[in-house]
DNA sequence: GTCCCTATACTCGGATAGCAAGTGTCCGAGTATAGGCGG
DNA sequence: CCGCCTATACTCGGACACTTGCTATCCGAGTATAGGGAC
């Protein structure tokens, strides 16, 4: 199992969104830019996560991305959902209707018990995200970034969104 | 983020082999058989298992495959991790670190609080599949199927290993 | 009748193609802005 | 000096190639068995 670059991708870009000033927007490849990454896919992902509702974009000369909602009620099952899909990790096939040893459709009333236990595993990654949001992420930013970086990155924010 | 189907395959196959009599062996084409999937494609995963000393191979004419433990030492995470790999589902590739805003190596002895974020989701994932054994499938099992599946899967099964 | 040997048939194991999804890129449609023009 | 209009430059949005990993398959190496022959 693997996990698309591109959920790192969006959530870095949902906590730098967070502090782009009220009313302004940060264009796609300054995004892009800041983190050092391919601006055209990364436009790929944020336009997953716009369709989703989780940021919003302005067309425009000083267009851009800015979050949708506020950052506490963005939770990382959002993103995960607006990047990755919302498809469940195991898919059951019921295989155990097939076979020598099958029974007639009646007989599988019962759901299948590898698909609940994976299911039951799923539910649990999924409460995890659900329970920690991108102004969790922001709090935790602030606890570990230097007063340098802040400062610099506050000037790189002003020229961004100019 | 897709799981492989092999991980369904994989988990039927250890129900199975559980209820095969002990000394015995079941080949891999019967379990391809039994479940209607591609018997070579199975064999890779099976073999996957026995290299991660779920499964050992009997090699020879009677040979076919057998639970290398109990039923109830063998967890959910187990297979799993034999059949998908244990390289986790996220991969933080440190793009904290790139851009305009970067800074010294030095400055980072937090770790990225996305990378935690994360982390802490797929913990829970494997906990939830950690605490269930394939013990705990067969229970289900039984408590599901019908008596007469169980006698027609009963049946095939002396089939399989004489 | 018993033991040994050989040929066989069946098993696993790794090396080899095909395909779908993720990855990466590009160009066109649309819009707020900035400058110029007229009143 | 103020308002309007137009051209512009910048933005997003969807359509188009490429690469990696999953899916599927095959044939060769190895071994326990079954049968036949010798003693």
């Amino acid at each position: 199992m693997q996990l698309g670059e591109g959920i790192e991708w969006a959530l870095h870009c949902c906590t730098v969104l967070a502090l782009v000033p009220e009313g302004r927007a940060l264009p796609a490849s300054r995004l892009a830019e800041f983190h050092g990454v391919p601006p055209a896919y990364l436009a790929k992902h944020l336009q997953a996560m716009a369709q989703a509702g989780i940021v919003e974009s302005v067309p425009g000369r000083r267009g851009g991305y800015r979050l949708a909602r506020a950052a506490q009620d963005i939770t990382l099952l959002d993103v995960v959902h607006a990047v990755e899909g919302r498809a469940p990790a195991f898919r059951c096939t019921e295989i155990r209707r097939r076979g020598p040893a099958a029974q007639a459709s009646s007989a599988y009333r019962a759901p299948c018990g590898i698909h609940v236990a994976m299911q039951r595993a799923e539910d649990a990654w999924q409460r995890e995200l659900a329970a920690q949001t991108v102004a969790d992420l922001l709090r935790h930013l602030a606890t570990s970034v230097t007063p340098v970086a802040v400062r610099r990155a506050g000037e790189w924010m002003q020229e961004a969104v100019r």
